[in-house]
DNA sequence: AAGTGGTCTAGACCACGGC
DNA sequence: CCGTGGTCTAGACCACTTT
């Protein structure tokens, strides 16, 4: 909770601080801060670095340091669903479709790293934006990390925002593959698009710090009402003449264009 | 071409280390590298940290850095399709199917900041993975910007080194976008996959570090043979409750699930 | 205990932008 | 000119891992 090292608390300090400014206003001088804060210039610039990093700032030598527009095509970071949407100026919403704890079977099993016999608590989702449909959720959870979940549950609440306070798990990391495909005619028929129509699919699984694998969640995004937007960075590798011995990791997977 | 501080040529010099050593070898102590390169650590470690946080290096408290096995979902960062394909064990190739200049018009012209009436050098490029088709690349260059250029400059050569060694253009950003399609008959044919086939759409925009536009690339990419995977970070945003005076941008872009 | 990375400081000097 | 951010230093002390 409390911010453990001066960096973390100055991170903390200045993005309140940033929040509380419009659009473009500077913040104050790197010196001013640090008096403010009583660190030295070396750790306020690390904090104000990163978050200029992050998008929420934005330096300008001899000028001053301004909050930036809320970047959109933003990192690819992990956000909820509702976040996501606020981002993009679209009012979140969601409809649970169903709610029940099935038997894992082998692929679920397989990743959510738990018995093929393992209770999960799977629940499905009508995502919506602006009250019509963006995507679905299907979303799997060993039943043991979370006794006693309710559909109500679902409703309201942010799903990390529930799994933080209510059993005090901290999703840290996660992977995430996406694919171009194709509704199918039940998906067409949720999202209200036609049938095998291009489409988004998500698949996602988060870990807490010890590597504990949380959820697996498999989302169809509409591919007429979503799109992602990647900045490219410079690339500065310098990939080398001669490369490098490669490994076969068996898996095929992926990076960029 | 030389660094220009000392931050870009120990991280340079860094980076030429890592990459003569073999995955999983530690490399020298901080404050041995330090006195062989003759900075403060504080300077050293600025390095170190972003080639840590960019992949190339995983860092452990009391232990030692080491040499990251090459990261395969690597950021999302501006690699050449030779280089992507490469990182997944596979060997690239390419086809060129046409090569033409054409009068910008209105759409072309706009992408790329130019008048419609331009001329601008249109690539179409069938691109193979292990000899067999994975995208379609229709790539547009203004033609002023590369006086002479002909159709058997694009086969062996990287685009960006072409663009680098023979006309001293050095692309620093770009912009992305990622949609899912469907492939019509003339992409299914080029691709051999069957018509209406889920695929990639991806957009991306060019740009030399003076904001000039180099390029605008329409690629195709078989949806069958190609997927993203995305590491998520922690996104510690922290949202705040209330929310900011959002903008409408006027476009739909975007950022993550 | 020794060695490694992690955090932090107080101050110097440089580069750029605006007055 | 002054104020801003950008770079860099030499050293202190802490936290963790290994021996």
């Amino acid at each position: 909770m409390a911010p453990r090292n001066k960096y973390e608390f100055i991170r903390d300090s200045v993005l309140d601080l940033v929040q509380s400014l419009e659009v473009g206003v500077p913040i104050p001088p790197e010196r001013d801060l640090c008096d403010r804060f009583g660190v030295s210039r070396m750790t306020l610039r690390r904090a104000v670095d990163d978050l200029a990093r992050e998008g929420f700032l934005e330096r300008h030598q001899g000028r001053g340091t301004f909050v930036a527009a809320p970047k959109l095509g933003q990192q690819l970071t992990m956000t909820s669903f509702s976040e996501d949407m606020r981002r993009r100026g679209m009012a979140p919403g969601s409809r649970t479709l169903s709610l029940a704890t099935v038997t894992a079977g082998a692929p679920l099993g397989w990743r959510l790293a738990v018995s093929p016999r393992a209770e999960v608590v799977r629940a499905r989702r009508l995502r919506l934006a602006d009250e019509r449909p963006m995507a679905i959720e299907t979303l799997h959870v060993p039943h043991a990390l979370i006794p006693g979940l309710s559909a109500g549950d679902l409703v309201d609440t942010s799903f990390y925002d529930l799994l933080a306070e209510r059993y005090g798990i901290e999703v840290a990391s996660g992977q995430q593959s996406i694919e171009p495909t194709v509704t199918n005619d039940e998906e067409s028929e949720l999202l209200e698009v036609p049938e095998f129509s291009p489409a988004f699919l998500f698949e996602r699984t988060s870990r807490t710090s010890d590597g504990t694998i949380v959820e697996f969640v498999r989302s169809v995004y509409r591919g007429d009402r979503y799109q992602l937007l990647v900045e490219l960075m410079p690339a500065r590798t310098r990939s080398r003449a001669g490369n490098p011995p490669q490994q076969d990791p068996g898996r095929p997977p992926a990076a960029t264009t």
